[in-house]
DNA sequence: GTCTATAGGACGATAGAC
DNA sequence: GTCTATCGTCCTATAGAC
């Protein structure tokens, strides 16, 4: 007995999945919507009932990877542990996602600084103010946090709203050079993503004394 | 009294800077060759005098990216001090690059993960083959510059094939948010560049003891 | 809701004037 | 060498059948 109210955001969702892979692939400019179609397995009428252009279903398949990074990202942030615990943790988290939904993270990539200062109507513009203040959410939360940890003393004294740029920088990196392999498993990815995080908090220069580096 | 050995590179010339602008802006497929022409001032007859496809001209303007990067980094390398000084040395000059030469280093950023499996001719994927090539060649340098260091001691033991990947990732994010700014000076980027490879060396959590973080 | 067919426009690349 | 004009192709988006 199939239920009405999940018969629409499934075709919607169905369609992002694919939009996500083949601009993955192409670029949001290289893509044509039959080429996403083809990766859905229909055609182009399908897409262009549930979204009304290619520019809105790329900032959807944006937004919708924003909001899951914002929601793990606030998670963390409102758990237990200290400062250091809580960035650690964040940077984990999105290191974990960038992995395990590759095709979106690599539209929110590409999306960050595509100026779509043509063709864009008033309804994208508050989309993509949207995805613009998710993003900003999510790097005051980080800021925020690194301020703690200086204040605590837990981290070296800095200016964490410059730290933050490389900091995610090195994550969203992750989009260009990883590529799941078959023998991956969810402990594999976590230990790359604890590789990684280690690196970005601890440095590579070794310590002076014995301070362990894990 | 103009000297005919100049004038066909520097036509080139010319037209890669422009090329480089408008890619930047809009991307390899969103870029259209009329546009190119605009920025240089001129129609596209003249890009197509010097260049044989879009392809080609972007390829070649990455190239011209790599290239510069190779040769910075190579200096540094093959110069004086600790494989820690050579490394820091490298990182700030990398930065440094793309703050001076924006479009340039945005173009190979896209360039990096561009499949450009169709419309690819024999001649084309041999300069694609030399750019990944540079691209390895400046990677080996800093991990068999890593290397070193463990062995020295003055590096945490770790998979240096893995570290240079945030490394250089945390500065190629630099295309994404660095704008140049009028005020900016040599210096001022010198600072910014020093900021960040000071935390890609150093990290950002508080030393146990009293080592100096700068 | 999804299909086919097509209008309408943009762009890569070339030909030929100058 | 650079320009103008244009051909052919591909793509977005819509109209209308089912």
């Amino acid at each position: 007995m199939k239920v009405s109210v999940r018969s629409k955001s499934d075709g919607r969702k169905e369609i992002l999945d694919a939009a996500a892979v083949a601009f993955m692939e192409y670029g949001f400019a290289g893509t044509s919507i039959d080429m996403v179609a083809e990766v859905l397995g229909s055609t182009k009428g399908k897409i262009y009932y549930h979204f009304k252009s290619k520019t809105s279903l790329f900032l959807d398949v944006h937004r919708e990877t924003m909001t899951t990074y914002i929601e793990a990202v606030e998670e963390v942030a409102k758990g237990p542990g200290t400062p250091l615990d809580k960035l650690s943790g964040i940077l984990t988290t999105l290191a974990t996602q960038v992995m395990e939904r590759l095709p979106y993270a690599k539209v929110a990539v590409e999306g960050v600084d595509m100026h779509m200062s043509r063709s864009t109507t008033p309804e994208q513009r508050a989309v993509l103010r949207e995805i613009i203040d998710l993003r900003d959410r999510g790097e005051a939360i980080l800021v925020r946090i690194i301020e703690d940890g200086i204040e605590q003393g837990l981290l070296r004294p800095c200016n964490p709203r410059l730290i933050v740029k490389p900091m995610l920088g090195a994550l969203n990196w992750m989009t260009v050079w990883y590529r799941p392999r078959p023998q991956d498993t969810p402990e594999s990815r976590k230990a790359l993503a604890d590789t990684l995080v280690n690196y970005l908090l601890n440095g590579i220069v070794a310590p002076a004394d014995g301070r362990a580096s894990a």
